[in-house]
DNA sequence: TATGAATGAGTATTCATTCAT
DNA sequence: GATGAATGAATACTCATTCAT
């Protein structure tokens, strides 16, 4: 065998790609990402076979590294309030270490390249989550507008949370307890 | 006067892009939008120097749009929550009667071409806004957060019932009133 | 109007696309025939929408060419031999007049980019011709083999002659006349 | 051995070559060449210094093989007659035997990759077919175009036989037939 | 020697912008 | 001012060739 296709260097173009598609968005030039990545610019068509693909992949790598985030640590064991407390400073938490997959994923969440089986992968990694939540609002006050509505409810309160961490590190714990303070207000079962 | 023309050929081209780059992004070519405005290619950039100028021309544009639908009707005279709730239904109102605007705005918010100029002025629209709901919450929980921090929450929060409300808009005075009160329930000084 | 798009330039870039796919190939560049046609690369394209597009168009081009040359001072009136004469000398005269033509017409043949659909139109040109065939060969020897038969024999052996003349240009009229004289031995209904 | 073995897969990517070439044309990948070989990328390159050294190789194996075609069971105590009808036979026995190889010769004849050392190589092959030719058209109508013209005439008017032949198969012996007739009226010394 | 990943020059095509009409 | 053809830099992707394994 010659040289095998090193995984190294498919992380290497995936944390390029993260990067500077989260400065400059989609329309970032491949060129770039290899330039980046340190690796020849067709060298980026071995691992991906188009920028499409590429895209996809990213926005599939950052949904899971969210999810692994959220997943360590669960405290299974622990009452709603805790669980939930727990995935909220994971999710926050992953996006203050992770600012370029913040912004990344944020792109790529209003690209039109991004399929809707892609989406639709991205997501059944949060199924899992999600039921958790229908559990903890199924008595809560949001019970008739849904699950799905109380998880994207979440990801858009944590999403802000995490800009305002971005412009001001040092009060990332205030924002993170005040952001999760009032999305527990807003579905909180015994509220 | 030449003037009402061009009024209504810089309206035109606009409105185009605000459908074109809320369906395609902002890598939309310009001739598109130039097409769908019923000028030549050309055209356009007797209106805007260049299309960055469109683009950010355009989030000005929509964000005036949003802040004219939420001061119309405003009830000066109602209760802090009667106010809030005025906004959240002009708010989300706005964006179900603007589809394509709710999504340009969601393309131009996370693009790189719009500049910082562009989003003070963009926001500066809405500080009068903003004192409003500082001073809803001095007292409320949030306090220590700020009135950014819940400014920018309450936007988030609509946009997702937006979304909502887009996929399903019979569901639409559900999801407007959950979202509400989800927000209210977050934010309330008497919570 | 703006400019209006120029027969003369669209003309320009068949000739240029003519000489220099006779030089190279299909495989020539279309920045080449861009700066031989004397327009920017871009314009090319304003023209031909792909490179497939300008080949096939090139190869009607050609075709249509050639039978102009073959039906001009077509002698209605002659002989079997004399109308066939006629056609073989235009069709030999025209390569010799446009090398170029030739060259390019044998690279377009064996490319696989040229559609059957093009192929079709090129050769319906030529219809009335085989037509004239048939009803010159329909006694001859070669009456079983078909029209079709004897008159891609006759575009060979022409080539072949082209060929030659093309290394030999002074031996031109003794080429042209050998050439034919072997080609109605072949066929001639009286032979 | 290893010279064994070596030998196969060099025939292998030349079978490979003639099959790929023949139908995408000289454009063709070289990587597309070596799977079809069942080698890999580099291989090739082993055993073909540049796609050129490639493609000049096979139109000299090619040429050969059709000479070889050719001499098998060469009449050399027939008549001219019959040692002319060999050997058009044998040439469209060849084509109708390889048909990738014809088309692939096809393609090659109007490369320009072909050099014209390699051009003069193939033709060398038949110097002595065309002696005989010369030979046999000393005192016959086209005694004064040459040898070289008269062979061109027969390769010309073979395959264009052979292109009949491979789309009607069946009538394969009545082409070969009547195309050879067709020659032998052309050329007859006695005609 | 065989492999196939790595390379980067090369290619068709797009697109913001200019400018002749 | 309006038009749309003209421009050429920019871009995704290909491919002959090299080279580490």
């Amino acid at each position: 065998m010659a040289r095998a296709k090193s995984e190294d260097k498919r992380r290497a173009i995936l944390a390029a790609a993260e990067e500077v598609i989260g400065e400059q968005g989609t329309g970032a030039p491949t060129a770039r990402i290899a330039r980046r990545a340190g690796v020849a610019e067709g060298t980026l068509f071995t691992y991906f076979a188009t920028k499409d693909e590429l895209l996809n992949q990213l926005y599939l790598e950052l949904k899971g590294g969210l999810r692994d985030a959220m997943m360590t640590g669960y405290p299974h064991a622990g009452t709603l309030r805790e669980r939930t407390r727990h995935l909220w400073g994971a999710y926050v938490g992953w996006g203050v270490v992770h600012p370029h997959g913040g912004r990344a994923l944020a792109q790529l969440k209003v690209s039109d390249r991004i399929t809707d089986e892609t989406r639709a992968e991205g997501s059944a990694a949060f199924a899992e989550m999600e039921a958790l939540i229908a559990r903890t609002v199924a008595d809560g006050p949001l019970r008739d507008a849904g699950p799905a509505f109380v998880g994207a409810l979440m990801g858009s309160m944590a999403d802000t949370t995490m800009e305002f961490i971005a412009r001001q590190p040092d009060a990332a714990r205030r924002f993170t307890e005040a952001g999760f303070d009032a999305f527990w207000r807003a579905v909180d079962p015994a509220g």
